[in-house]
DNA sequence: GATGAATGAGTTTTCATTCAT
DNA sequence: TATGAATGAAAACTCATTCAT
């Protein structure tokens, strides 16, 4: 069932899939999952709402799907910037990879809206699985980051890898969590970062980090 | 309107009035607005559906009216603590107030997430509105802190009084957040903080803080 | 049961009683029957929903015994004019009942609407019960009054009395209607009829009855 | 929107359409707008109730668009004895227009009683548009014969137009009302008018209103 | 393979009527 | 006797899913 709707969803004109790819990202991080509307959906997009159960099955599959593909956007990008900062100590890398963060959310909002709403939006379907995944990624990103930062010495070895991935994963998306939501000027309401404000939040958030993972001499 | 509503619910009996407001608060914190469903609500609470309607008038103001009772709730608790608290060092303070904070959402669990949905949810009626209050509320407390220690010459006069309440709430906020939903065990799902943990967690953020925002010789 | 709530009624303070029978007027003359809505009503009086049904037994009875009133009021409207106009001759008497006709439309607005809702809303439950009652009404006032006019000599005796009453009947009705109903201006919306054009009018209309039944020399 | 319902609706299968504007038709001339019911209508028809909401989006719109279907009819038929009876005396005309109206209603006695509903059923969405529709249909059709027998010297040309149509359209108006709804015997109930009688009826009526109208040598 | 009309269980909301106080 | 809180059937409307073309 799974392969043979793969098979034909993957089969249709790359252009076309793509368009159906971002319609629905926005669509689910618009409106979440239950509320999102698959008529709303096909409507944008000028196609069948036949052709959607035909690619997906259900409206389930297709937040899965759509999901999995956010997911591989990111990973790609987290590849990529850890390939490029191979040689750079580790917290400078930290600040290149947080950089990259707000820099991805900046370029995919409604992919990061997703992924928000997906933590905080308890009772749909395939919500643990999803959920699983992404901190699978984050940790295996992490935790291939750190062990190779203690092996060259540079963090305290007196903390298992563990207690570090997880009070760094919780660094950055809290970082990125207050970067997107909690920006509030007290009682009058939103506020928008300037860049060199955030410059400088990136650096000192990561100079506390490193205050207390790092070896000091 | 919103007073005769106000009077007709509150003319019930006591048990039932927070049977009431307990399954709503529930109801809303499990499934957000939309999907809050006013049959599920009432088939719960074995009474008439009619009833919620003539105490309420509409989904909408029964909502705006759960979630200002559970404002209610945390500025009482909140008022609680400040006066307890009002001989302490400004940065003890700050701990017991976490305390408090993490006390409370252990009581009130429903309460916290319906406050995260709230956040996180777009695209409900009243969500500007209710976030309004709850900004408001937050300032106006954590003001009224600093003020009082800003005087008693505990923190950094260099600092506008703005920013730092705007520090102070970000940092409460991620902290509640990071102890209710990322406290998770790489790959296998939601991990429980044991209590000697988190007292050392609310220690260590509480004296980061305080390198921060403290007076120092 | 009919009894005991005409009792209950009927003992209640009279300012009560008709500002209940006024305010039910205009509601079932506003909304009809089915829309009609026991709470506005209520709401306007400020009495007691529970107290309707007390009096009336159900909206039923309550329009039923609302009808008979306003029937009532009709009937001793048209006994004093026709005792006022006893001595006229007839075509001169049907005018003045004409005007009364008008008058009373212009006084007790209304309750003509709530005729014409009656006449035309078909399917609520006691309609043919009510409309025998009007038709009865004005068959017996007109009945006294042809009957009258052919022993003076003033109708043409070819005529049998059934069918003057119904052509009688029919016109004024008619005129009625036409007058608050019927007055458009083409294509533009509806128009007015000014005092001295509707005395034309009533006039015009008249002559013409009379020239159908009317003996001529 | 207006149009993609009406095309909608307008593509599935001719006999099933027509079932459908005939049973709501039936449905809204029995019951008015608000006391008809959609869940009736379809329990009727065995068909789905979402595929109402499909054709026409809302009970208003399928109400608009059964109304704007009857005006049709009546405009069509009223097209065709236009031009049938173009040669003939305008007040031999006018009695062929009102045989025509009387057979219309016989034919599709729903659609009259629809009207009817309509003119004294105050408070329902579309009244004041769905009117002035009428009443320019009736207008324009009434105006071009008016205009037509005037050039033809046929009426007195001391009346202007605008009064002459307003006077036979309440006069033709009134005869089907009467033809509808005053047949009604003294006491027991509905009549039901003989052919014969009817045909003696228009004649007389129509003569009397060629009494008031023509030029007479 | 693609389409989109049809479906019906689900939603929120109204309101005449009942009945304990 | 008067009250008004409670009831629940019925209303209009939505939408994921199916399936004949």
């Amino acid at each position: 069932m799974e392969d043979s709707s793969y098979n034909l969803f993957n089969r249709i004109p790359k252009d076309k899939r793509e368009r159906l790819l971002h319609a629905s990202i926005e669509e689910f991080a618009e409106h979440g999952f239950h509320q999102a509307s698959i008529n709303r959906l096909v409507n944008r997009l000028g196609i069948a709402k036949g052709s959607i159960f035909r690619y997906f099955g259900s409206k389930e599959r297709l937040f899965a799907f759509v999901f999995d593909y956010a997911i591989e956007l990111v990973k790609a990008r987290l590849r990529g910037i850890r390939d490029i900062t191979k040689e750079m100590p580790f917290f400078q890398r930290l600040k290149s990879i947080l950089w990259v963060g707000i820099n991805f959310v900046e370029q995919h909002p409604s992919i990061y809206r997703l992924y928000l709403k997906m933590i905080f939006q308890e009772n749909f379907p395939l919500r643990d699985e999803l959920l699983r995944k992404v901190h699978l990624m984050s940790a295996e990103y992490l935790t291939s980051l750190v062990r190779d930062s203690i092996s060259k010495g540079e963090i305290r070895n007196d903390l298992d890898v563990d207690f570090v991935v997880f009070f760094l994963n919780s660094m950055l998306d809290r970082f990125l969590q207050a970067y997107t939501v909690a920006f509030w000027d007290a009682g009058t309401g939103i506020y928008k970062a300037p860049q060199e404000e955030l410059l400088r939040k990136v650096d000192h958030f990561v100079s506390v980090i490193e205050k207390g993972l790092a070896i000091h001499e």
